[in-house]
DNA sequence: TTGTTCGATGTTACCGGACACATGGAACGA
DNA sequence: TCGTTCCATGTGTCCGGTAACATCGAACAA
C-alpha cells in the first residue's frame, strides 16, 4: 500500500493498459470493455491509488468545490446553514468550503477574490455588504449566489427570505397576543436597504395595517451584533420604561440576549413583554424562555442556493433568478 | 482587466521579463532586481493576474490549505472552535476548510481520505471515534492533528483538554456550593476510554476525593447527542426523584438541553438544583440561568493545534506531541 | 588583459491528469 | 474477398505553474 504517490501511470502499468484507458474508467466517461475495466479497478484497490485532485483540476478547471462564506461560523444561524449547504451540495456531488467573513465588505470581496484563487467552481455568499462592494462586485463571470440578501442591481442569483412579510407576520402575532405597545430590535443604520431595513419595514408594515402609529421611540438598535451587545440592548430597553409590552427582533440570537437583557432587568418574558424572534435556529426551542420566531424553510433555502449555483456552473450566461423562501410562523412560550 | 484567464505568461511578456522571474517577484524566493519587481508588481496589477492554485499545488505539492473535520459545524462549540482555528491559521499564512464527521468513524476516516484527496497539507481532525476507526488509521504519514480526543497508541500529535480534571473541578464546586447528591449526564457508553468516560472519571474522583461514595443511580446517560435528547434527558432525571441537588453534565449545549427539561417538570435551578457544563460557550453565559461551566482556553487549543500541523507539516518524521489545554472553572447563576 | 566569481535572469523539463485525435481490429455489407 | 463502419484503446499535447540548472554580464583579482 503505497501512500497517495502512485500516479495514474501506475495504475496503467499495473493494469496492462494505457493511462487514458485508466481515466476513462475513473471518470466513466466513454465506453470501456468490462475486462479492461475490472482490471483497471482492481489495479487502482491493489495500488491504493487516489486522483489527484491538483491535476486534475488544473486539466479540467474543474474543482468540485464550491464556497460557503457566512460572516461567522461560530454563529448558530450560520452553522445551521453551513449544516445544509453541506448535505444539498453533496448531493449535487459537490463539496464545501466554508469561508469566513467577518461581515465585513472588505472581508466579503476578499472572500469572493479567495473562492476564485482557489479554484471553487462557484461560491454561495451569505453576504450582508454585498451592496456596499466597491468597484461594485468585481467578479462577474464567476458563479455567485447571494444568499439571505437580495441584489438590488439584479446581477446574481440570490435566495432570499421574506423579511418584510415575515417580520410582519411576527408582529401581526404579537398584536393577536394583546399587545399594545410594541417596540423593534434592529441592527445597523437604517438608511441602506440591508436586511435590517426590511426586518423592520415589516413591522411598520403591520402596525400601519392593525392601525397603529408606529411610535419612533420604540425602535432600538443593537449596540452591537454580539451576545453583549444584544445583551445590554435589553437592559436598555427595560430601563427605558415605555410601556412596551411586545418586542419583534430582527434575529433569534439577538433576541435571546436581549431577553437575557431584560431579564437582567427583572423583566419576565412573557409575563411583562412578549418576544418575538426571527431564524427559527435550534436553540431558540430550548432556550428559557422557549422563543417564538419566524422560520425561514432552512432546508429549502440551502438546497435553492446550491441549485442556483450548480446550474450557473453549467450555464454562467443565462440571466439571473431570485426566490423567496416560505416562512412560517412558530408560537412557543416567549408569545405565550 | 481580464478575468482570472491570464496566466504568468502573459504577465511576463507584458513586463518583458521570464515567467520564471514573474515566479520569483511572486514568491519573493530569490533576489529579484528593483526594476524588474517593479515592472513585474505593475504588469500583475495591470492585468489582474492572479495565481492559479491548481497548477502551483500542482508543481509544488502543497496547497497551503489545512482542514478542518468536526462533527458538526452546526454545534456552537465546534462553530466556536473553527473560529479560533481559522484565525490562527491565518497567522502562519493557511486557509482553512472545513469539513464534517457526523461524529461518526466512518464520516472521519472518509474526511481523511477526503482531506489528502483535495491535497489539504495537513488535517486537524475534532475526532470522537478515531480509537475505533478499522484499519487503525491507514493515513500514516499524512499530517494529522487530533483535537479534543486523545489517541492512546501515540500514533498523532494532539491538542486535548483536561477532561478528568476539568470535570474533577467541576464536581468539587458544586460539592463547595453545598451540593450532597450530585449527579452526572454522560453519553454514549463508557466501555472505551472515549471523552465521555474521562469526564466521568473525573467526576467520580472528586467525589471519592472528598469522600463521597458515588451512588451509581446517579449517572444518567444523554438520551441522544441533540437538543431534543438532552431536553428529555432532563425531563428523566427531574422525574427519577432521587433527591438530586447538583448536576454534572459533560457539555454545555447539553447542560442547556437539561436544564430545559428540568424547567419542564418545574425543578428551578439553581433553587432546586445546581448545574455545571463544560465548554463554555459563548450562548452559555446568555442563557438563562446563565450556566457555570470549564473552560478551556479554545483560543490556546486552535492556536496549539495549528502550531502542531504546521510543524508537522515541515517534518513529518518528527515525534508526535500532546498538549493540554489549561482550564478554569467559570461561577455563573446556575451554581449560585 | 584575462580568468574567476557571483548575482540576476532565462531555459528546460516536469508535476498528474484529461482532451482531441490517431490507430487498429472486429463486424458487417456488398 | 475487400472496403467501410464502429468501438475500444493509445498517443501527443497542454493545463499553469516551479525546481533545477544554464547563461550572461558586470565586478573584481591576478
Amino acid at each position: 500500500m503505497n501512500r497517495g504517490k502512485v500516479t495514474m501511470s501506475d495504475v496503467a502499468r499495473l493494469a496492462g493498459v494505457s493511462p487514458m484507458t485508466v481515466s476513462n474508467v475513473i471518470n466513466d466517461r466513454v465506453r470501456v470493455s468490462d475486462q479492461a475495466r475490472e482490471r483497471v479497478l482492481a489495479a487502482i484497490r491493489e495500488s491504493g491509488y487516489q486522483v489527484n485532485a491538483a491535476a486534475r483540476n488544473l486539466r479540467s478547471g474543474r474543482s468540485g468545490v464550491i464556497g460557503l462564506a457566512v460572516p461567522q461560523v461560530g454563529n448558530a444561524y450560520f452553522g445551521l446553514l453551513a449544516t445544509h449547504v453541506i448535505e444539498a451540495a453533496q448531493q449535487h456531488g459537490y463539496h464545501v468550503a466554508i469561508e469566513q467573513t467577518g461581515a465585513l465588505a472588505t472581508g466579503e470581496a476578499a472572500a469572493i477574490a479567495q473562492s476564485r484563487r482557489l479554484q471553487f467552481d462557484g461560491l454561495i455568499l451569505s453576504a450582508v455588504e454585498i451592496e456596499s462592494l466597491v468597484p461594485p462586485v468585481p467578479e462577474q463571470g464567476y458563479p455567485i449566489v447571494l444568499l439571505g440578501e437580495q441584489d438590488r442591481a439584479g446581477r446574481f442569483d440570490h435566495v432570499t427570505v421574506a423579511n418584510e412579510a415575515g417580520t410582519a407576520a411576527a408582529t401581526e402575532h404579537l398584536i393577536d397576543q394583546g399587545c399594545e405597545r410594541i417596540a423593534v430590535v434592529t441592527g445597523g443604520d437604517l438608511d441602506r436597504l440591508t436586511m435590517f431595513t426590511r426586518r423592520y419595514n415589516g413591522y411598520r408594515t403591520a402596525l400601519e395595517g392593525r392601525g397603529i402609529d408606529p411610535d419612533p421611540r420604540l425602535r432600538f438598535i443593537v449596540d452591537a451584533l454580539s451576545w453583549e451587545g444584544a445583551r445590554s440592548t435589553g437592559r436598555r430597553i427595560a430601563e427605558a420604561d415605555l410601556g412596551i409590552d411586545g418586542l419583534v427582533v430582527f434575529s433569534d440570537t439577538v433576541a435571546m440576549g436581549v431577553m437575557r437583557g431584560l431579564r437582567d432587568r427583572g423583566v419576565s418574558v412573557p409575563d411583562d413583554m412578549r418576544v418575538i424572534g426571527f431564524d427559527d435556529i435550534p436553540e431558540s426551542a430550548v432556550f428559557i424562555p422557549s422563543l417564538s420566531t419566524v422560520n425561514p424553510d432552512h432546508r429549502w433555502k440551502a438546497a435553492k442556493a446550491v441549485e442556483l449555483v450548480v446550474a450557473r456552473i453549467a450555464d454562467p450566461a443565462a440571466p439571473p433568478r431570485e426566490f423567496t423562501a416560505p416562512f412560517t410562523i412558530v408560537e412557543r412560550e416567549s408569545t405565550a
